[in-house]
RNA sequence: GGCUAUGUAGCUCAGUUGGUUAGAGCGCAGCAUUCAUAAUGCUGAAGUCGGUGGUUCAAGUCCACCCAUAGCCA
C-alpha cells in the first residue's frame, strides 16, 4: 500500500487507526493575526479536530515564521533586537489562536534550535545530492546601512512614465516593469543613500533538475493526488514556463540561519520557513516521545498533510516537494489549498473598517460564530469566500440559535421541571424514527468532513436540525403538558429531542469546541467522540439548562467595524509578508486588498482606501513655526529638541526625529509648519507638545516643509 | 498583454456524464403556534442561470467571442 494513499475511510469505522501530521502555513511574526488568516487555522482545526474525533492519531503543528529582512527592520525601528520583537509576537499569535479555539499540538518557532539544525542539514543534503550551484549576480546594495537592497528597498524615478518615489520592480503610476537599475535617481529606502551596484555569490537550488520528480509527484492517481484541480492546473502553468533555480541565499546582514561554510551568507527565510514545519513536530516528538522518524523518512505510512493559502501555492507545491524528497524526506500527502477571504464583498479595507484584527474581533464577538460561518463557507476548492456580514448575522442567529440550540432550549425546561432532570428510558415510536434518521447520516457528514467539504457538512446538519423541530411541533409537548395523563409521553418526546440536540452536537462538535463543552456539561456526558453518534442517553440525569449561545446584535457588528476603522490612526504596521518574491503585487489603481490568510508568507498589502472628509481634516490644527532654538538630546540618537513659536505667549517643547537629516545650526530661525493640536506626549526627554511635519523615507532622506517667504509665525495652514 | 478560476433568486451557495415546469438556506409575505432569553411549523412570491453568437431534437451544463471580478506570469 503506498504510503501516500490519500484517506477515503468515510465508513465510521475508527478501527483502522491512521497517522496524521497536519500543518496551517507559518504567520510572518512582523504583524498581527486579523480574520483573512482565521480562515486557514479555522479551516485546519476544525478538519484536525474531526480526525482525533474519529480516533485517529492526529497531531497539528504550526510555528512563527521569524526570519528575512522585515523583522530585522522592523525590529530595529522599534529599537529592540529582532529575538525580542518575535518573541513577543509568538505571544500575541498563539493567544490570538488560543481564543479562537485553534488547537495546535506544538506552536512553535522557525528561530529554534530544531529549525536551526534541520535547516542547515537539509541545505548539506542537497548540497551532497550536487543540486546546489553558487554563482555571482549582480545587486544594488546601500553603501550606508551596508546592506544589499532588494527591490522593494529601491525606490527612484520610474524610467518610463517619470513618476517619482516608485519602487524597484514596477511603477504604481504606469504599471511599467523594470530593473532597479533602471530607475531614475534610485535611493534607497532604508537610508536615501544612493545604492551602487555590487557583486555576491549566491547559492541556487537547482530546481529545474527536479521536474521529473514534480510531475511523478504531481500525477499520483486518485487518491493520492496531492493537489486540488486547479492547484494542479496551476502547476502545469509554471512547468510550462519552464522551472528556473531558486535563489535561497542571502547576505549579511540577515536575520536568519548561516548557510553552512559560507561566511557571511544566510539561508534564504523561505527556505526554513517550511522547515518550521519539520522543526515545530521534531520539538513535539521530542516531549512527547513520539517516533520521528517514522513520520519523515520515506516510505513513511504516516499521512502528512499542509493547509496552506493560494497565494503560496509555488513554495508548496514546487520548492517544498522537491526540497524535501532529494533531502531524503517523505514527501506531503496533500497540499490543501484555499482561497482568500473577502468582507462585503470587497478585499478588506481599513477605512470601512473591514481590516479586522483577530484581536478586535475577540472584542465584541463570540469567536465560535466565526468558526461556524466560515465552516458554512469552505469547501474543498481553491475559491475566495466572503464574510459577508448581514449574511453572517443572520446565517449564526438563524442556524445556530434558532435552529440547533432552540432544540435543547425547548425541551430541557420539561425535562428539568417536570421530570426532575431524568430522561426517559425510552422514546416515542416517532421520535425513535428520528433520533435513528439523523444518526443515518453520520457516514455521510464524516465523508464530508473528511473531504473539506464543510459547508456540504453544515447543510445537512442544519436539515437534520429542521426535521428535530418539525418534530418538537408536530408532538406538540406544550399541549402534552397541559394534559392528564400524558405525563409519560412528554417524557418520551423530550428524550428524545435531547437525543436529537446530542448527536448534532457530535456533528458539530469539530467546528464548535467550546460550545460542545458546555453541551457535555449540560447532558452530563464524558467529552464526546464521533463513534458516540451510535449511542443513546435514556435513563440518566441531565444538568439544568443554562442559555448556550446567544444572537448576534447589530451593535456588536457597528462596534467591531469601528474600533477596526479606529486602528487607522494607529502607527502603521510594516507589511506582513517578508518573500522579495511576494512584494510584487501591490496594484497600483487597487486601494484595498485581499488579504490571504496563511503564513509561511503572508501579504498584507498596506495600501487602503483612506479617504478622509473635510471635517476630519479641520481637525488637525496646523500652525506656522518659527524654530526659535534647536538642541541635540542627550542620550537621543534620532532627536532634536525645538523649541517653537507660533504666536503664543508661550513657545511649544516639540522633539522631532530628524537628527539624521539636520544639525541644530541649519534649523535655528527658520519656519516650518507643526500640528498644534497634537496631544502632548511625555518622552524620556520631557514632554513633547506637537509635531513638526517633514518628508521622506528617513535617515538622511528627510525633508522639513519651510513656507514661502511672508507667513508669520502663528498662521494657521488650511 | 498571456494564462487560470469565478459570474445561477435581495443575500450566501448547490446544480451529477447536456434531457421533463432551474434547487437549498437565509431574508421577504401570509397563516398557525407560544415549549423555547423572538426561538418554531405550514404556505407563498421571487431567477431571460454575466452578455452575444453557435453546436444539438434538447444547454445553466459543450464551443467561440465579449464583459466583470480575483489570482498567477512577464
Amino acid at each position: 500500500m503506498p504510503s501516500n494513499s490519500a484517506p477515503n475511510t468515510t465508513s465510521d469505522s475508527t478501527s483502522d487507526k491512521r497517522k496524521i501530521l497536519v500543518t496551517s502555513a507559518l504567520p510572518y511574526a512582523n504583524g498581527s493575526i486579523h480574520i483573512g488568516h482565521l480562515v486557514e487555522y479555522i479551516q485546519t482545526d476544525i478538519w484536525v479536530r474531526f480526525q482525533k474525533m474519529r480516533g485517529h492519531s492526529c497531531h497539528y503543528v504550526c510555528a512563527d515564521d521569524t526570519h528575512g529582512t522585515p523583522i530585522m527592520l522592523r525590529a530595529e525601528q522599534e529599537g529592540i533586537t529582532p529575538e525580542a520583537l518575535i518573541e513577543r509576537v509568538h505571544g500575541e499569535h498563539f493567544q490570538d489562536f488560543s481564543d479562537f479555539a485553534i488547537e495546535f499540538d506544538n506552536y512553535h518557532s522557525t528561530h529554534s534550535e530544531e529549525n536551526r539544525e534541520l535547516s542547515q542539514d537539509l541545505y548539506r543534503r542537497l548540497d551532497k545530492a550536487g543540486l546546489i550551484a553558487k554563482r555571482t549576480i549582480e545587486q544594488l546594495y546601500d553603501p550606508e546601512k551596508e546592506m544589499f537592497l532588494s527591490d522593494r528597498f529601491i525606490k527612484g524615478g520610474c524610467p518610463k512614465c517619470k513618476a517619482e518615489e516608485q519602487y524597484g520592480d514596477s511603477c504604481e503610476v504606469c504599471g511599467a516593469t523594470y530593473a532597479p537599475t533602471d530607475l531614475i535617481k534610485p535611493y534607497s529606502a532604508l537610508s536615501g543613500a544612493t545604492p551602487v551596484t555590487k557583486e555576491s555569490e549566491h547559492h541556487f537550488f537547482k530546481l529545474g533538475e527536479c521536474e521529473a520528480f514534480l510531475k511523478e509527484w504531481l500525477n499520483r492517481e486518485g487518491n493520492a493526488a496531492p493537489l486540488q484541480l486547479e492547484a494542479a492546473n496551476k502547476m502545469a502553468e509554471w512547468f510550462d514556463a519552464g522551472l528556473r533555480d531558486w535563489d535561497i541565499s542571502r547576505d549579511a546582514p540577515y536575520f536568519g540561519f548561516e548557510i553552512p561554510d559560507a561566511p557571511g551568507k544566510f539561508l534564504y527565510v523561505w527556505l526554513d520557513a517550511p522547515i518550521g514545519y519539520i522543526a515545530s513536530f521534531k520539538n513535539l516528538c521530542d516531549r512527547e516521545g513520539l517516533d520521528f522518524d517514522s513520520y519523515w523518512q520515506p516510505g513513511s505510512d504516516a499521512e502528512l498533510y499542509h493547509f496552506i493559502g493560494k497565494d503560496i501555492l509555488y513554495f508548496h507545491a514546487l520548492f517544498w516537494p522537491a526540497t524535501l524528497q532529494y533531502a531524503g524526506y517523505r514527501t506531503p500527502t496533500r497540499i490543501c489549498v484555499h482561497g482568500f477571504l473577502t468582507v462585503d464583498g470587497q478585499k478588506m479595507s481599513k477605512s470601512r473598517g473591514t481590516f479586522i484584527m483577530a484581536r478586535t474581533y475577540l472584542e465584541h464577538l463570540n469567536p465560535e460564530y466565526l468558526r461556524y460561518y466560515f465552516a458554512a463557507k469552505l469547501s474543498d476548492r481553491v475559491e475566495d469566500i466572503d464574510l459577508n456580514l448581514e449574511d453572517f448575522t443572520a446565517r449564526v442567529n438563524s442556524n445556530l440559535v434558532g435552529k440547533y440550540i432552540n432544540i435543547a432550549s425547548r425541551s430541557a425546561g420539561f425535562i428539568s421541571k417536570r421530570f426532575d432532570g431524568q430522561l426517559a428510558a425510552t422514546f416515542d415510536d416517532d421520535g425513535a424514527t428520528l433520533v435513528s434518521a439523523i444518526q443515518a447520516q453520520a457516514a455521510q457528514i464524516a465523508t464530508l468532513y473528511e473531504a473539506r467539504q464543510f459547508s456540504e457538512a453544515m447543510r445537512e446538519i442544519m436539515a437534520l436540525a429542521d426535521q428535530a423541530n418539525e418534530y418538537v411541533s408536530d408532538k406538540a409537548p406544550w399541549v402534552m403538558a397541559k394534559q392528564e395523563g400524558a405525563e409519560a409521553q412528554l417524557h418520551c418526546v423530550c428524550t428524545a429531542i435531547i437525543n436529537a440536540f446530542r448527536v448534532l452536537t457530535i456533528y458539530l462538535k469539530p467546528v464548535l469546541p467550546k460550545l460542545a463543552a458546555e453541551v457535555e456539561t449540560f447532558l452530563n456526558v464524558a467529552p464526546l467522540q464521533w463513534s458516540d453518534v451510535d449511542g443513546l442517553l435514556t435513563d440518566h440525569a441531565i444538568n439544568p439548562y443554562k442559555h448556550l449561545m446567544k444572537r448576534i446584535e447589530q451593535k456588536q457588528i457597528d462596534a467591531m467595524l469601528e474600533a477596526s476603522a479606529a486602528t487607522l490612526v494607529q502607527p502603521k504596521p510594516s507589511p506582513a509578508r517578508h518573500g522579495e518574491a511576494q512584494q510584487k503585487k501591490s496594484k497600483p489603481e487597487k486601494s484595498e486588498t485581499t488579504i490571504p490568510e496563511n503564513g509561511a508568507g503572508s501579504s498584507m498589502n498596506d495600501e487602503t482606501d483612506n479617504t478622509i472628509q473635510f471635517d476630519d481634516f479641520a481637525k488637525v490644527d496646523l500652525r506656522i513655526a518659527r524654530i526659535v532654538k534647536a538642541d541635540h538630546v542627550d542620550g537621543a540618537d534620532k532627536l532634536l529638541q525645538l523649541t517653537l513659536d507660533i504666536g503664543e505667549a508661550k513657545t511649544r517643547n516639540v522633539f522631532a526625529g530628524i537628527k539624521s537629516a539636520y544639525s541644530p545650526e541649519q534649523l535655528e530661525g527658520k519656519l516650518t509648519v507643526m500640528v498644534a493640536n497634537l496631544a502632548p506626549r511625555k518622552m524620556r526627554f520631557g514632554i513633547s507638545e506637537g509635531m513638526v511635519l517633514a518628508a521622506g523615507p528617513g535617515g538622511k532622506a528627510l525633508w522639513l516643509l519651510e513656507p514661502h517667504e511672508g507667513a508669520q509665525p502663528g498662521m494657521k495652514v488650511k
